[in-house]
DNA sequence: GGTGAAACGATCAGCCT
DNA sequence: AGGCTGATCGTTTCACC
């Protein structure tokens, strides 16, 4: 994992449009070895996978919502539980398991508030849940699936 | 945006990687008629980019840290002010003006706790902040780029 | 929406520096 | 390691129906 890789991840994770030979021109490289490097960091799992973004808005998704909840029990036959039935949700985008005062935090995108109300009680149904609390985002000022490199 | 374009938008959504003609045979079509249907889609800006997602788990990117924050104060100059500082950093992947008690939410991908404290001392340095709070993530439960479709 | 063909780019072998 | 050539192959792209 050298400088050159870096650029490369720089570039990719940026634009995977870019065609084979932009990416070798730009970080100074001819094709053949930058594909090499390419298929490397890809085998590696580095490079995880192509996707497309969609915009949310434009397909109406204009609410982001943040849910934060307490666990019903500690046990952890229910820690999985609750994994799987939330992930289950096209809704929830993201998902984690949180320090601090709260034990889970979900991302969750939806149109408009009477859908959030329908996914809410999908949400908690069915499943122990001792606190369960919704902040609403107002604008989303930054979103990135480009991770940070400058550490390397 | 009939059904098609919505089986097509979920397909490439999840993968970027498939050949025109998978696309087309899984959505019903032949390839032409489905690239036209790529094409509008990406023109109207309902398909933004394609990217390359990488593993954050491989590029030493250990931790997650979400970052309530409160304004120092509430004029429009600030507000801007702020949002430009923070947006700058790469370690801020996620950014969002709050309804409820903290105004913002920030996520923050970093290495480690040493790479935190650091970036935490360039974020709050030289601006004007009423209450920070850091919560870490103690586990990715789930991640997805893909938005929900269920609803159109 | 479909067909067929041309144009393009990615893929990879072989060899050289 | 990178670079060069060239050949193959799959895909995208488009003129036309």
């Amino acid at each position: 994992m050298d400088d050159t890789d870096k650029a490369i991840l720089s570039l990719v994770q940026h634009d995977a449009d870019l065609a084979l030979n932009d990416i070798a021109e730009q970080v100074g490289l001819t094709s053949t070895p930058c594909w090499r490097r390419i298929q490397r960091l890809q085998q590696h799992g580095v490079i995880s996978k192509k996707v497309a973004l969609l915009s949310a808005e434009k397909l109406g998704l204009a609410m982001t919502v943040f849910v934060q909840v307490k666990a019903g029990r500690h046990d952890g036959k229910w820690l999985d539980t609750f994994a799987r039935h939330a992930s289950a949700f096209e809704e929830v985008v993201e998902f984690y398991r949180m320090s601090g005062e709260f034990d889970y935090l979900l991302k969750v995108l939806v149109s408009d508030m009477a859908s959030f109300d329908h996914f809410y009680k999908r949400l908690v149904n069915g499943i122990d849940l001792n606190d369960v609390t919704s902040s609403f985002a107002m604008e989303q000022i930054k979103y990135s699936t480009c991770v940070p490199l400058n550490h390397l």
